[in-house]
DNA sequence: ATAATACATATTGTATACAAAATCAATCTG
DNA sequence: CAGATTGATTTTGTATACAATATGTATTAT
């Protein structure tokens, strides 16, 4: 075999972060296995722990497909993201050893690499290992499946909207990433309350650029055409 | 086959809450398939299903456990248990069903036929699918996989606890019994602040418990042995 | 006697053949 | 022509044989 398990877990993780796989689309086991060459197996199994990380539902009978996003998790998702993400970094605060400090450094790093290159892909993907990084530092294992999960539709989110006026979200895209620098400050001197309070502004910002994008300022009325 | 899938699963979740499977228990896919009749391929099915909803753990090359039970899991229980459970409460009083509330009162009834049989396994096990069934109504696959191990782990626990002091037990018992019939009335009534405010209270309730068989009051250091 | 190594055994991981279920299309019926 | 029904095809589910890995034991060397 050329390449691991996890490592397609990976690779499939990623194609459905970025929207590669779109959500709802089926993913036949035959097909996948050719494609990762090897057998059905194996890529069942693969399937059945995607499945139980939210990234797929399995149907009886009817094969698998990637994690939809309708109207009804988009609500959830803004309902339940920020008491989540605040309990995660008041644990991570409390508990954030060096040697995960380090790691979040360079993970940093990467995505400051990601926003001079302009290369929006990366930037979500690496702004997700950035978050899962913080849960890993929280490692409570009752919020950590719940976290999983929310930052899945957040990277998906993310996708189409930090796409969108590229231009424009150059500031929110530097503040973002200053936000990611006092995170590390923070959490190396364990003040959970300044974790809480960056938590609820790193959120706020991501939540005015996602309402902007899916209620934009409405086209003119103005018939007007003469200009 | 003699037994369906989904009931295989639902007889080692229930052995898992009921204790018959110790916390750390190795489970071997030979034997199960065989006691269950099936051959290995959906055991590991099932086996990865009830890894995926933390009922147990898969390690690589080495087999599933049963979930263990350690100091640290019991920290991050009591940590995360009450903002949870509250925010589950919320959303189920926003939106509870009629039918959701039928079902509800149903359990309640068999509840109440476990308390009177004085038969703790029963009643941990209903208590268990009552707070399951709030779960449903709220309804938000963010929570959910957090609920589901909170209540597993809660039910190991109380399946302890419970079994301790049965008759110094049976106030709490009949508070606890009288907490799930005002929870009917208060998603009936949709009536959001009571819900959070009765979750805390029911929390508290088990927890005092909880603390009173964890650390109980000592034994006497009197050495004076006429008595 | 202890430690290390090699071998035997047991257990998990993978591939593949076969069974069952769902899907789709064509035909038949009203 | 609409709808139902049957059959062919595709896809998922299961059983089993084989491969790889881990574990336990016995033997050997120091």
């Amino acid at each position: 075999m050329a390449i691991s398990k996890d490592e397609i877990i990976d690779q499939i993780k990623q194609q459905i972060l970025m929207l590669e796989l779109a959500p709802g689309s089926p993913l036949d086991e035959v097909s996948l296995s050719r494609q990762f060459e090897i057998s059905r197996t194996p890529m069942r199994d693969i399937l059945r722990q995607l499945a139980g990380e939210g990234y797929v539902h399995l149907r009886e009978n009817k094969g698998a497909i990637v994690a939809p996003m309708d109207a009804k998790s988009m609500r959830n998702f803004f309902l339940t993201a920020p008491m989540i993400y605040a309990a995660i970094s008041r644990l991570a605060a409390q508990q954030a050893t060096a040697a995960q400090i380090d790691k979040l450094r360079e993970t940093q790093a990467q995505f400051k690499q990601a926003v001079t290159a302009q290369s929006v892909e990366q930037m979500v993907f690496l702004n997700d290992a950035f978050h899962f990084q913080i849960g890993e530092m929280a490692d409570n294992p009752y919020l950590t499946p719940s976290l999983q999960r929310l930052l899945m539709e957040h990277a998906r989110i993310g996708q189409t909207f930090w796409q969108t006026g590229r231009q424009e979200n150059q500031s929110a895209i530097q503040e973002a990433c200053d936000h990611h620098d006092q995170f590390i400050d923070i959490f190396a001197s364990h003040d959970e309350e300044a974790a809480v309070e960056l938590t609820l502004a790193h959120w706020d910002l991501s939540r005015a650029k996602m309402d902007e994008f899916i209620r934009p300022d409405p086209l003119s009325l103005s018939i007007d055409m003469a200009g």
